[in-house]
DNA sequence: TATGAATGAGACTTCATTCAT
DNA sequence: AATGAATGAAGTCTCATTCAT
């Protein structure tokens, strides 16, 4: 059945996709075989062979995804206006994107990425762009924030927007596990620490007495 | 020769578990072969299954040593008279845990482990104790904190505590990755988060009658 | 449209064989696959399938069509009105070949057929039909010569036929391994061969009144 | 069973070799399976591939063992006194292995190595070695030959090696094909080859009269 | 007639574990 | 206790061929 669309294409790619990441998400890279994907995926060996030519491409496809995915949220966040509007509005899409149930096996095999990076640089490509995109973000708007003075001097932009980012790495960890996080409070903290940052100026704020 | 024989097995012992700790940390568990640790250790393979009955076991091992190495952490802080202090204790026996370079490889194994511990019950058990022994810790003092009316009410401890050892899990991966985090820097952030949380009040702080 | 579309096939035909022999030559019958046939020929697979039922008569047909083209060699030798002439101008139409650049992708192609004819019937038809018929050729040549008392009676025409050929075959794998052969001295060495076999008998040639 | 002797491991090589021979000679390199020669050896996958690291070293370690046999040959004709003594005895002792029944598996195999010496270097590498080490015994005696006035100066002694080695490889071919080939007599023809290069030089016979 | 996506048997190789010595 | 050869299930990937369009 040759001569078909690339929408046929793409969808057979997302099919595939779609089960790498059920399996993967359940039995981590190695455990799962090719096997255990060509049957979730309902296809054949040759067809999966045929849209992805090894299942290291298959992890690195979906450790793009994700990359990609996250992208938005960051460019969102630099739209704002005010600085600290960003960061907090940044804070709160991660937190969202943390308590959707649906994201579930993408998490996992992000955890399962995480580790992979460490020894495979394509992974590690990926992932690490995952981190200094949204750093990259923290700090513009950090920087922003002090250069107005309206965010302290005498921190570090760039270890907020690690410690930030770490957060939402530890918080994705303790999800995967299954703890019961309650992400609200934890993004009310992140919240907290970031007000925490502001500059309360008696003469800038004018009639504060 | 009982107490000679217990001495060398426990030499053993570690032997074996240090290159297994050197070759996970390198190419993670399921790339490492058993020949891989067989030949780091210097031993035969039959010695290496004298001492271990498979490769599970030495990962479990290894997650039970790291485990058991934070509980001394976790206890020194629960001595502290003052529970901020006590915290803020915590907070930096954990960046000088994070600071060191010999650690490396155990970090590394780490987050191997914070993988598996998503499908191995065996290897979640070791790792979910190492996050519940820290956050009842941080709890524990929290709530003491709490209690005097030194900290804020308005703050859930569980999360406080989740939020700091997120915070610690995600710059683990981050150093693991190789990337320059100003570990000083953060746990300084740590520590200003905290101290935000302490309540200024002149009446509570002096009139305590 | 019979006419015009015999001719398209026939060109097809030989465009598909013309990329069988290049991707032969270089990797053999067993590393080429179909789809780098069908990618050099420039068609599709489809397409090559309506011309060529297997890969099997893609071998076949590259073995026959190198088997006629030696046939024209024999019929050549065979009207010399001189045996030893027709021999002769055998051994240096055989050089010739073996000295043509252009013939190279096909000597690599026989190689590989050499080695196949020992195990696929339908190739080692071919190829014994392409050892027998030259073997004939110079048998022939051979028996008339020493039927005129020309050539010595105390060699074996057929072991003499075996020996030009095997030479020949020799060459072309020294030829085919990048060897730097000088085929025109071994064609002098073998002209040189048979002109020893030359009877030199003074009563024949002078009395012969 | 470990702990075993150095007579164990050469042994059990010597089974796989012979094992890999007899399936190599019948279906060549590339439709032989290892499990093939596993099945034909008695042992098992893993044994196997324990003494040889691939399908593509078992070739080569056949391919050195010919090369290796051969050397013998070529290296006794050079310890004769005189040159055509020597040539004669090296074609006589080519002859000898040829006619060998039981070296015929050894022969199909060589004949799929010479197809693969185009594509492989490593195997390249012996069979090269397998056709220069020959060329250099037969220059070399020639050479001596040509410096004491007994063989003619007007051939290139190179080319004669060339052609000797070009015959036998012919005739391996030929005889591995099934054909019924008078090896004696070729080799006598061989022979004739060479007489025919000794100088007949009245002045240096002396009284020949 | 042409296209090229799909099939699936089967190839090579790895490796945790066992056990005779 | 120690050794390391042996096992064989299981994994990844290839490729000749088919056939719906």
């Amino acid at each position: 059945m040759p001569k078909v669309g690339q929408a046929h294409r793409e969808s057979r790619r997302a099919t595939i996709l779609a089960a790498a990441e059920y399996c993967f998400a359940r039995n981590g890279f190695h455990q799962t075989t090719m096997d255990d994907i060509v049957k979730r995926s309902g296809l054949s060996k040759g067809a999966v062979y045929g849209y992805f030519a090894s299942k290291g491409d298959l992890i690195e496809a979906l450790a793009n995804v994700r990359h990609e995915a996250e992208a938005a949220i960051n460019a969102a966040a630099l739209t704002a206006a005010d600085p600290v509007d960003g960061l907090i509005r940044l804070i709160h899409a991660y937190a969202r994107e943390l308590a959707a149930k649906r994201a579930n096996d993408a998490r996992r095999v992000q955890i399962h990425s995480w580790a992979e990076a460490m020894r495979e640089p394509r992974i590690r490509r990926h992932v690490v762009q995952g981190l200094s995109d949204p750093k990259a973000t923290v700090v513009e708007l950090m920087t922003r924030g002090q250069s107005t003075g309206r965010l302290a001097h005498d921190v570090d932009a760039e270890s907020v927007a690690r410690a930030l980012i770490a957060l939402l790495q530890g918080l994705v960890l303790q999800i995967a596990w299954g703890e019961q996080v309650d992400v609200a409070a934890c993004a009310r903290l992140a919240e907290r620490l970031l007000r925490g940052l502001i500059v309360q100026n008696r003469s800038n704020s004018g009639g504060r007495r």
